[in-house]
RNA sequence: GGGCGGUUAGCUCAGCCGGUCAGAGCACCUCGUUUACACCGAGGGGGUCAGAGGUUCGAGUCCUCUACCGCCCACCA
C-alpha cells in the first residue's frame, strides 16, 4: 500500500532550524518590497481604509530588551493581520533621541574616559553624541528586523532629523501664539546629577526614613532689635540646610500658642537674616511644633505661601547642589556636607532642639536617582489645562478608545488634575527651544529654521538676539510623533492618508509621558485625534515577577533568545502569555513551549507534504477537494478550520491576542495534528480506495494547513512563510504568505463535529480502559461496539481510522446491546458512553486481578456519572429553575439527565453482572 | 490619603455577554522504538476558583465588605 503513496523528496529539511529559516525569509520580504503600503510587492486594496500602527520609537541609546520585543510582536501582529485583509498598512519605524537618557548614558561613557560634558563643551559633546547614536541606531534597527517587524523602512524617522526639527519649531510657535506656551519663573524639579530640570513625571517618590530636626529661631527683642537669647520659636525641618533660604516662619492663624508672635521678627542663623513670623492656614498645627520655616525657593508649599505673603525667594543652591553665595558661610559646600555642618553649628549655638526619625517620601530623579531639589527657575511651560480638556473630550466622545478600559479611569484622573508642563531642559542633546531674547527683555519665538529676522518686540536685528540655551523635554518631540513623522506641518499625502493613526500600541507605563502628550498636542495642532485606539500592553517581568532592569541584571536580550529558539517562538511566547494590560512573567518554559509548537507545525507540514498521493504531480496547482469525495474526517477538518477562523476573527477584533494564540495552538496541535492527521493517515494509506478519494483527503489537509498557516502568520511570520512556500498554491496566490489573503470563515458542519466528538470520546475511553488495565499499548485488541443508530454510517466509514488510533482489531458492530453483551467476552473492558457502548479486549493473565482493576475503573466512572446526574436532577427538581431559566437550558438539562441516567444504569448493570 | 490590578491545580497563567468552565503550559506519575514530530505519542493524579456576605432559578464569572500581594497618583514641613 505504500507504493501508491510514494514518498517524494520533501521540500523541507527534516529538522526545524529557526535561525536559518528566519534569516532567509526576512530577506525575501525585503526583496519583494511588501512592507510599505505603496511598495512594489504590496497587494493593498486602495479602496479599503488604511491601517496605521503607531509604535513608540525606541530610544537610540543602548539596545532592545524583551519589552521592546513584546511591543514589536504585538504591533507587527496587528499590521500583518491588516495587511492580509488587504488594507493599505503603515507601520512607520523610528527612533527617539531620548535626550536625557542619551546624555546620561554618554556621560557615563565619557566619565570612564576621564572626560565630561563640561570638558568637551557643547559642540564637541554633540558631535560625540552623534557618533555614539549612529552606532547604537544600527543595533536597534537590526534587532527590530530580527524580531520580524514588517515596518516600512523607507519611511524611517528619527526625532532629531530635520523633518522632526521642523515640526518641533512649528508646534512650539503655534503653542506660543495660542498662549499655551509661556515663560515664567517657577519652582522646577532640579536634578543635580543631570544638571537639568525634569518634569513632575520624572520624579520618583521614594519612601525613606529621614530625620526631623527641631531648630530654635530667636525672636528679635522688640526694644533692642537684637536676637533675644531666651525668646525662641522652634521649627521642624527635614532639610536643615534650607534654613539659609528661609524668608519667614509661619504659624496657623488660630494657634493660641503663637498668636502673640505673629508679626514679630526672627533671625535666621548664619545668614543673619531677619524674617517675619506670619500666620497662614496652610500650617498644620498638629505637625511638629506647629511652626514652619518658609523657604519659597526650595519648596512648593513654601513658594505658594511666599507668594501669598509677598516674601522674597532666595535660591541657595548651585546647579550641582553645592550651596551658592546666598548661603553665606556655607557657600561652596555640598548640600549634605552643609547639612551636617549646620547641624553641628546649631548644636554649638544651643539652637538644635532635637531630632527624631521621620518616615517621608523623597523625590528622586528617574534617571540618576539623585535627590531632586525644588528650585526657582525661569523656564518654558506648556499650559496643559485647555489641552487636557480636549484630550478628555476625545476619549469621552469615543473618538479615541483606550484599551483595556480600566485605564480610562487613570487617564481621566491624570488629565483632570494635570499641572503645567515644564518643557525646558538644561541639556544639549535635543531640540533647541526656538525662543530668542533681546537685551530689552523681549521674547521672540520663531518657527523658521534660520531663526527670527528681528526682535518681535522692538525691531532689534537678529544679530542682537540671543537664543535660549535650553532644549526641549524629549517627550515634546515624541508627542508630535504621529504627525511629525508624516511630514507635518506640511500638508503631505502621507498625512492625508495615514493620519489619524488606527492603533497606538505601547506599555501602560508611558501613558502620561507619551500617550497623553500625543493626544493633547495632536488635537491642538492638527485638529484631529492622533489615533483611534490606544492599546496598552502589560510589562514583561522576570520569572520572579521583578521588573527587568539593567541594575538588577535580569534583563534578557531578545537576540540571544532569538538565536536559540527563533523569533517565532519568542513572539508566540510573548503574545501567548499575555492578557491586555496585565504584566507577565517571562521565562524559559513559555519559550520552550512556543518553540515546540513551531516544531510541531513544521513536522505536521512535512508529513502532509510527504503524504501526497502519487497521483498528484509534485508542484501541482492547489485544487479544492471534491466535495462528494469527502469523508467524515475531511468534513470535520474543514469544519474545525472554519470554526477556528471565526473564533480567531472574533479574538482579533477584540484585541485578545493571547486568545488568538490559544485558539490556534489548540486547533493545530490538539485537533489537526492529534486527530485530523491520525485519521487521515488511514485513508491516505488505503490502497483499496480510488485515487480520487485519497486525493480529496490530501487536498483537505493542504487546505486546512493553508488556513492555519495564514491565521498563524501574524504571530509566527517566519515559520509560516517558510512552510507556506512549500505548499501547493493557487494561481492567484501571491508568492509570499505575508501578502496572501486572510481566510474567510466558511460555514461549519455541526453534525460531523458532534459525531467526531463522540468517536473521540469513545477512543479516549478505550485508551483509558486499556491503560488502566495495563494492557500493552502495542497489542491489537478486538473491539465490539454498539452505537446510537445515527452514528453507525459514520462509524463504518471511520472504522479503519478508529481501529488505528484505538489499536483495535477486529471490530464488530452489534445492532443492540443484548447482542453486544451476548457476543462480548465477559472479561473485556467496557466503555459506556451516552451514545455508544463498547467492549474491548479479551481476558488474559490473572482473571481475578484483571476483574478487580476493571471493576475499580467502572466504579470510578459510575461515581462520576452519578454525581453529575444528581446535580442535574436537583436542578430539575427546583421549580424556580424550571420556571425562570431559559427553556433551552431546561431542555438541555432534561436531555442530559436522560443520558446520564441511561449511562449510570448501564454502568451499574455492567458492575452487577 | 485616593485609585487600579491580582489572589483559580506544585509553578506560570487562560477563563470574553453568569447556565457541560473547573481549563492550558510546565512540573509530577505510568506506559510507549505504530513509517510527521522524543522539541514526540497515550493514559493518569492534582483545585471547596483568597475569606465573608449579597443579587439570581443558577456565580471563579455580577455587587458589598475583609485580608494579604503588586502598581499608579498625591505639596504635608
Amino acid at each position: 500500500m505504500t507504493d501508491e503513496t510514494t514518498r517524494r523528496s520533501m521540500d523541507l529539511p527534516k529538522a526545524y532550524a529557526p535561525a536559518e529559516v528566519e534569516a532567509a525569509i526576512y530577506e525575501r520580504w525585503l526583496a519583494a518590497d511588501v512592507f510599505a503600503p505603496d511598495g512594489a510587492g504590496s497587494r493593498a486594496d486602495d479602496s479599503l481604509e488604511p491601517f496605521t500602527i503607531i509604535q513608540p520609537p525606541p530610544n537610540v541609546t543602548g539596545s532592545l530588551h524583551l519589552g521592546h520585543a513584546q511591543r514589536t510582536a504585538v504591533e507587527d501582529l496587528m499590521i500583518r493581520h491588516a495587511r492580509m485583509l488587504g488594507r493599505p498598512t503603515l507601520f512607520l519605524p523610528g527612533l527617539d533621541h531620548a535626550s536625557i537618557a542619551a546624555q546620561f548614558v554618554l556621560d557615563g561613557i565619557l566619565a570612564k574616559e576621564g572626560e565630561s560634558r563640561r570638558s568637551l563643551g557643547r559642540e564637541a559633546y554633540l558631535a560625540r553624541m552623534r557618533t555614539f547614536v549612529e552606532t547604537t541606531r544600527g543595533v536597534i534597527l537590526a534587532q527590530q528586523r530580527r524580531v520580524g517587524a514588517s515596518a516600512d523602512w523607507s519611511r524611517i524617522r528619527f526625532t532629531m532629523d530635520e523633518v522632526s526639527a521642523t515640526a518641533v519649531r512649528h508646534a512650539f510657535a503655534r503653542l506660543y501664539d495660542d498662549g499655551l506656551a509661556y515663560r515664567t519663573e517657577a519652582l522646577v524639579n532640579w536634578c543635580p546629577g543631570c544638571r537639568t530640570s525634569v518634569s513632575d513625571l520624572e520624579v520618583v517618590p521614594t519612601p525613606e526614613t529621614g530625620s526631623l530636626w527641631s531648630i530654635r529661631y530667636h525672636l528679635l527683642d522688640l526694644r533692642t532689635g537684637l536676637p533675644d537669647p531666651a525668646a525662641t520659636i522652634t521649627v521642624a525641618t527635614t532639610r536643615p540646610e534650607t534654613i539659609l533660604g528661609d524668608t519667614a516662619v509661619a504659624v496657623h492663624p488660630d494657634d493660641a500658642r503663637y498668636r502673640d508672635l505673629v508679626g514679630r521678627t526672627v533671625r535666621i542663623p548664619f545668614v543673619e537674616r531677619d524674617v517675619p513670623v506670619i500666620a497662614d492656614a496652610v500650617v498644620d498645627r498638629a505637625f511638629g511644633t506647629g511652626a514652619v520655616k518658609i523657604t519659597p525657593a526650595h519648596d512648593a508649599d513654601d513658594r505658594a505661601t511666599g507668594v501669598r505673603h509677598g516674601l522674597p525667594s532666595i535660591d541657595i543652591l548651585e546647579d550641582d547642589a553645592r550651596l551658592s553665595v546666598a548661603a553665606g558661610p556655607y557657600a561652596g559646600l555640598d548640600r549634605y556636607a552643609a547639612r551636617t555642618r549646620i547641624l553641628a553649628d546649631l548644636e554649638v549655638r544651643g539652637d538644635l532642639g532635637g531630632t527624631k526619625p521621620h518616615e517621608m517620601v523623597i523625590g528622586r530623579c528617574q534617571r540618576s536617582s539623585d535627590v531632586i531639589e525644588p528650585r526657582l527657575k525661569t523656564q518654558w511651560f506648556i499650559r496643559t489645562k485647555p489641552l487636557a480638556e480636549r484630550a478628555l473630550a476625545a476619549t469621552r466622545s469615543g473618538r479615541t478608545t483606550i484599551l483595556p478600559e480600566r485605564f480610562v479611569k487613570v487617564w481621566e484622573h491624570w488629565l483632570t488634575e494635570i499641572r503645567d508642563w515644564n518643557v525646558s531642559r538644561q541639556l544639549w542633546w535635543g531640540h533647541r527651544i526656538p525662543a530668542w531674547y533681546c537685551p530689552d527683555g523681549h521674547v521672540t519665538v520663531s518657527a523658521a529654521a534660520a531663526g527670527p529676522s528681528a526682535c518681535a518686540g522692538c525691531d532689534r536685528p537678529a544679530g542682537e538676539l540671543v537664543q535660549d540655551p535650553d532644549i526641549f523635554d524629549t517627550w515634546f518631540s515624541s508627542g508630535l510623533w504621529p504627525f511629525s513623522t508624516l511630514g507635518w506641518p506640511a500638508a503631505t499625502d502621507d498625512l492625508r492618508r495615514y493620519y489619524p493613526g488606527s492603533v497606538m500600541e505601547t506599555g501602560y507605563d508611558i501613558i502620561f509621558f507619551w500617550v497623553a502628550r500625543m493626544m493633547m498636542m495632536g488635537i491642538h495642532l492638527t485638529g484631529e485625534v492622533p489615533f483611534h485606539t490606544v492599546y496598552l500592553s502589560g510589562l514583561i517581568r522576570d520569572p520572579e515577577g521583578q521588573k527587568m532592569s539593567k541594575t538588577k541584571g535580569n534583563v534578557v536580550d531578545p537576540l540571544g533568545v532569538v538565536d536559540e529558539t527563533g523569533a517565532d517562538a519568542l513572539r508566540f511566547a510573548l503574545i501567548h502569555g499575555a492578557t491586555p494590560g496585565n504584566d507577565q512573567r517571562f521565562g524559559r518554559t513559555k519559550l520552550e513551549n512556543a518553540r515546540n509548537f513551531a516544531n510541531k507545525l513544521w513536522n505536521a507540514t512535512r508529513f502532509v507534504l510527504g503524504a501526497r498521493p502519487g497521483t498528484i504531480v509534485e508542484g501541482s496547482e492547489r485544487r479544492d477537494p471534491d466535495a462528494v469525495l469527502l469523508g467524515p474526517t475531511e468534513r470535520w477538518i474543514r469544519s474545525r478550520a472554519a470554526a477556528t477562523t471565526a473564533a480567531v476573527d472574533r479574538a482579533m477584533a477584540e484585541y485578545q491576542f493571547g486568545e488568538v494564540t490559544r485558539l490556534l495552538y489548540d486547533a493545530i496541535w490538539g485537533e489537526f495534528c492529534d486527530w485530523g492527521l491520525e485519521f487521515a493517515k488511514v485513508r491516505l494509506g488505503e490502497a483499496s480506495l480510488p485515487p480520487t478519494v485519497r486525493e480529496a483527503t490530501w487536498w483537505t489537509l493542504v487546505e486546512a494547513l493553508d488556513t492555519y498557516l495564514r491565521l498563524l502568520h501574524p504571530v509566527m511570520p517566519f515559520v509560516t512563510e517558510a512552510l507556506w512556500a512549500a505548499l501547493p498554491h493557487r494561481a492567484d496566490d501571491p508568492a509570499l504568505l505575508i501578502v496572501a489573503r486572510w481566510p474567510v470563515a466558511a460555514p461549519r458542519d455541526e453534525a460531523v463535529e458532534a459525531e467526531i466528538g463522540a468517536f473521540g470520546d469513545l477512543v479516549r475511553g478505550i485508551r483509558n480502559a486499556r491503560s488502566e488495565a495495563r494492557l500493552a499499548p502495542s497489542a491489537w485488541l478486538p473491539l465490539d461496539v454498539t452505537l446510537d443508530p445515527t452514528l453507525v454510517p459514520t462509524f463504518l466509514e471511520l472504522l479503519p481510522a478508529i481501529g488505528r488510533v484505538a489499536r483495535a482489531r477486529p471490530i464488530a458492530i452489534h445492532p443492540d446491546r443484548e447482542r453486544l453483551h451476548a457476543v462480548a467476552v465477559a472479561g473485556g473492558l467496557a466503555i459506556i458512553g451516552s451514545s455508544y457502548e463498547a467492549v474491548v479486549g479479551r481476558p488474559g493473565g490473572d482473571p481475578t486481578r484483571a476483574a478487580g482493576i476493571e471493576r475499580a475503573r467502572l466504579e470510578k466512572e459510575v461515581a462520576a456519572a452519578r454525581s453529575l446526574l444528581e446535580a442535574t436532577r436537583s436542578r430539575l427538581a427546583d421549580d424556580a429553575f424550571r420556571r425562570n431559566a431559559p427553556p433551552a437550558i431546561v431542555e438541555g438539562a432534561r436531555t442530559r439527565e436522560a443520558e446520564l441516567a441511561d449511562q449510570v444504569r448501564r454502568l451499574e448493570a455492567r458492575l452487577g453482572g
